[in-house]
DNA sequence: ATATGACCGTAATTGCATTTTAGTCACTTA
DNA sequence: TAAGTGACTAAAATGCAATTACGGTCATAT
């Protein structure tokens, strides 16, 4: 089988199960079969591994974010749903939970740069959708960029914020209040 | 004189110079010329003392927020001004910006705490003064407790988090812009 | 009655020896 | 001879013992 595909799922598996720190080039060989020097044919560094996998990550997120979209839907429910499923995938994907645990813990620099880069790729696609949709003539023009950002930023604010300083949850009814209220209804034509 | 009030003043000033870990009780002792184990008849522990400073730091914040509202003017432009001043003097308060660089470096506990008070303090002055132009007639009923969360995240998002991430600062013409058309806008009656 | 600072146990820090690790490269293998 | 390897190296991380610094107390002084 093709050595670029065994190292790649043997970093995947490690990053995983013990963050970016605590895997060693060594532990990636032997995981894959492979000897060290071989990593290194096909992978400058271990950074240049690991932003490999998370390439992978983003796309599995993406994927994830798209098939709980529904054709014809509103954009409001179908950002809903997407938000709802990435804030939910950083905590159900083993890698993306084990990152963010080790931001928390270590402040390994890479894995802040690796985690605002995910961060900036949500935005990015939610801003992406938008402009989808406001060329469909749904939403009013605005500033994507921004009102991205802010979505974004609101959704982490109440899903992941939120339980950090208060004993309750949210529900998530409450927050769909809120937001269609608020900044969804704002958006409309 | 009171020797509390000394001991205070000393206490304000080496936490504002040094942060809260970096501050020794004989450290405020010698500034107040106090023995230390006067600062224990007034103050049954470190913690204890930094909190009567927070409490101190926290009404000074009011005071800035409410120079800066206009009497008349509309909730969006005060709250706007309001939120600027509290977020401008996160920055400008020596200890207020010494604090949340300990927090960032340190992760001192008690630090945490402190902070998180500190912005529950102003949220609950949002949202007090929210319930306040609701009763006058002037915004809808909603949600308070959570639009003033809303609003504090987002003003939070838009100038503080937003620079750590992006070469540019947000201008405050594009950050009014987007707040007036989405989420003050939805307030009114 | 109030104030004090020497004193105590614990926690943090320092300096150093040892181990671990990312990355390389001379050598092996197919 | 091109692809693969693991012993090797320099640098960084870790563990550890000795030392220092600190929050809090209390017997004594004012």
């Amino acid at each position: 089988m093709d050595r670029r595909q065994e190292i790649l799922e043997a970093a995947a598996k490690s990053f995983s199960l013990f963050g970016y720190k605590a895997t060693t080039m060594d532990q990636v060989a032997k995981i894959a079969n492979v000897g060290k020097g071989t990593i290194y044919t096909f992978f400058a560094n271990k950074e240049d591994l690991f932003n490999a996998i998370v390439v992978k990550l983003i796309n599995e997120m993406r994927a994830e974010a798209d098939s709980v979209a529904v054709e014809g839907a509103s954009f409001e429910k179908n950002a809903h749903a997407r938000l709802m499923q990435m804030l939910k995938f950083r905590e159900t994907h083993q890698l993306y939970a084990k990152l963010i645990d080790e931001e928390k813990e270590l402040r390994t620099p890479a894995v802040k740069e690796v985690l605002e880069t995910i961060e900036k790729e949500i935005v990015s696609y939610i801003k992406e959708k938008m402009e989808k949709v406001i060329a469909k003539g749904e939403l009013k023009p605005c500033d994507t960029e921004l009102v991205a950002y802010l979505l974004f930023k609101s959704y982490l604010a109440l899903i992941v914020d939120w339980g950090k300083t208060h004993d309750d949850e949210l529900a998530e009814k409450r927050i769909v209040e809120l937001l269609s209220g608020t900044i969804f209804k704002s958006l409309l034509v």
